[in-house]
RNA sequence: CGCGGGGUGGAGCAGCCUGGUAGCUCGUUGGGCUCAUAACCCAAAGGUCGUCAGUUCAAAUCUGGCCCCCGCAACCA
């Protein structure tokens, strides 16, 4: 067996509340990618998960009246619930709080100990009794808090330490060395100039414990730093099962930092071998361009989204619409507007006016003796590879639509309806179309597939396939009436 | 002078690196076709490419100033 490896994770997420959309949109485009190495071949794992261990979940359970560990139980629900919506295909679902996890963090703790690399110190930092949490003047200039607009104290306190700052040097020319290891250039540029700009320092990765989170071992009053035993999940999951060091990690642009600068350290310093790539992907802002957040309350809910429309919609939506690497507003009414016209008048017309012609003229079985194909796909395949490689996956989508409409062009073209079967040639040559047609529908559905999973495998359901692995070779159908994939929508009410 | 992205026909975007008749999708209007979910095809209308200046035979594209929108600024994907 000398299949490709391909590992690729999300971030994991922190279970204080429902999921929204900015979880959906990273799930839905991790599970692009790692569909799509699958149907190219590869052996992919796909990890995603939950981070379990902050501070925060403690307050979030008390004001919600709950436990830590009932509360966490709860929410980590709601996000498996999301992942079935949305059909997210991971391969292991990890949660932070789990024994396993906890081994691996220590681990990696005593690696970065036996190193010299993690020290006893103090911390100081301008500190809100209210929020039960430290500023930097940044965020608070003058000096109050930015929440409860008090003055701040000047608080020290002791811990554990990193020496991530006498890695600094390390860390840009690695970054600058591998060109691809964080992903776009745009995040690239942003990290680089952050990282030659300010000197770091050392990154305080403890907590005093509140009985909540991971020990410190050999020294159980304190915790391990969230951040610090969050990143570690990846190496948790992915080592036993042969799929370290990683692929991809798919990161939001907020935790840039944190996966392509803090994580390659931990690892560097520990002796761990480096993931292969951060790849930084859009956000999803809200209808009026703005960043969706709970204060402007122009948040959208992705398991209302699920309810409205197909989940094919939605992920085609989420996939094309907002481009890979910048960010994109999420406009109800432009969801409905592709819907209708992309998913529905291109693909799903294009394979039901082919399937029911078919059907009615030749019968349920078509083979393929003697069909000459007329259309070539091999620069479609490798120009969504070359996309997706690339982390483009707009662009992939753009690309995979100018070969749906290929297809239905190349029917327009040859009109089969208007010849005859009185005409032996005419119906030499309708049969010939049809397998054409046929053909390119299995083409383009095969790789809508790794996008659209429901979507394809229905439509290679009714000419008598299934999805997997691509495969271009010419094969006989049999034919089955289409269901309506994408029906006509209601236009949404106004607001 | 904190860092970065953007301002292109009604809407959303591409083009800018490597200057030379401004392109795509949707929408609008007018034709056509009928295999298909009132689908599809063809054509037309619509832009002084944020603004001011510079370089050049030639600027959406290069240079500089200004105006406006947005994201990030260490635990919110």
């Amino acid at each position: 067996m000398s299949q490709p490896k391909f590992s690729i994770t999300t971030a994991i997420d922190y279970p204080n509340g429902n999921p929204h959309l900015g979880h959906a949109y990273e799930k839905i485009v991790t599970d692009s990618y790692a569909r799509f190495y699958r149907l190219m071949g590869h052996d992919v794992f796909f990890l995603t998960g939950t981070d379990e261990n902050g501070q925060n979940l403690v307050k979030s359970a008390e004001a919600a009246g709950l436990d830590t560990k009932t509360f966490v139980d709860q929410n980590v629900a709601h996000f498996k619930v999301l992942c079935e919506r949305l059909n997210i295909s991971y391969d292991e679902f990890i949660r932070t709080t789990e024994q396993r996890h906890h081994e691996a963090a220590h681990e990696i703790w005593k690696l970065l100990e036996a190193k010299g690399d993690i020290y006893f110190g103090t911390y100081e930092g301008l500190y809100c009794t209210n929020c039960e949490a430290y500023y930097t003047e940044l965020q608070a200039p003058d000096g109050k808090c930015p929440a409860h607009y008090k003055p701040l104290d000047k608080i020290t306190e002791e811990g554990f330490f990193l020496k991530t700052s006498q890695y600094q040097s390390w860390i840009i020319e690695y970054i600058k060395s591998n060109p691809n290891f964080v992903t776009p250039e745009l995040s690239k540029k942003e990290i680089l100039s952050r990282l030659e700009s300010e000197p770091m320092r050392d990154l305080s990765i403890t907590r005093p414990s509140k009985g909540w989170g991971i020990p410190v071992p050999g020294h159980p009053e304190y915790v391990i730093y969230t951040w610090f035993d969050a990143l570690i999940n990846y190496y948790t999951a992915s080592k036993p099962r042969g799929f370290w060091p990683n692929s991809t990690h798919v990161v939001g642009r907020d935790i840039l930092w944190f996966h392509a600068v803090i994580w390659p350290i931990m690892l560097h310093a520990a002796g761990i071998p480096l993931p292969g790539q951060v790849y930084v992907h859009g956000m999803v802002l809200a209808a009026d361009g703005k960043k969706m957040s709970k204060s402007l309350g122009n948040g959208v809910d992705p398991i209302d989204v699920v309810n409205q429309v197909p989940v094919d919609s939605f992920r085609y939506y989420i996939l094309r619409a907002i481009p890979s690497n910048s960010n994109g507003a999420f406009v109800m009414e432009d969801l409905l507007k592709r819907h209708q016209s992309e998913l529905g008048n291109d693909y799903g017309n294009l394979l039901m006016r082919v399937v029911k012609l078919a059907r009615k003229r030749i019968g349920d079985e078509i083979s393929s003796d003697g069909m000459k194909l007329e259309m070539n796909f091999d620069s479609f395949i490798s120009d969504m590879k070359d996309s997706m490689e690339k982390r483009e996956h707009h662009r992939a989508m753009d690309r995979l639509w100018v070969e749906v409409n290929r297809v239905n062009g190349y029917i327009n073209d040859q009109a089969p309806w208007g010849l005859k079967d009185v005409d032996p040639e005419g119906r030499r040559r309708f049969i010939e179309v049809m397998y054409n047609g046929l053909y390119g529908i299995d083409v383009v559905s095969q790789v809508l597939g790794a996008f659209l999973p429901e979507t394809g495998s229905k439509a290679l359901g009714s000419i008598g396939k299934k999805l997997g692995v691509i495969d271009l070779s010419p094969k006989n159908y049999t034919l089955s009436d289409p269901p309506v994939l994408f029906p006509r929508m209601e236009p949404a009410k106004p607001a």
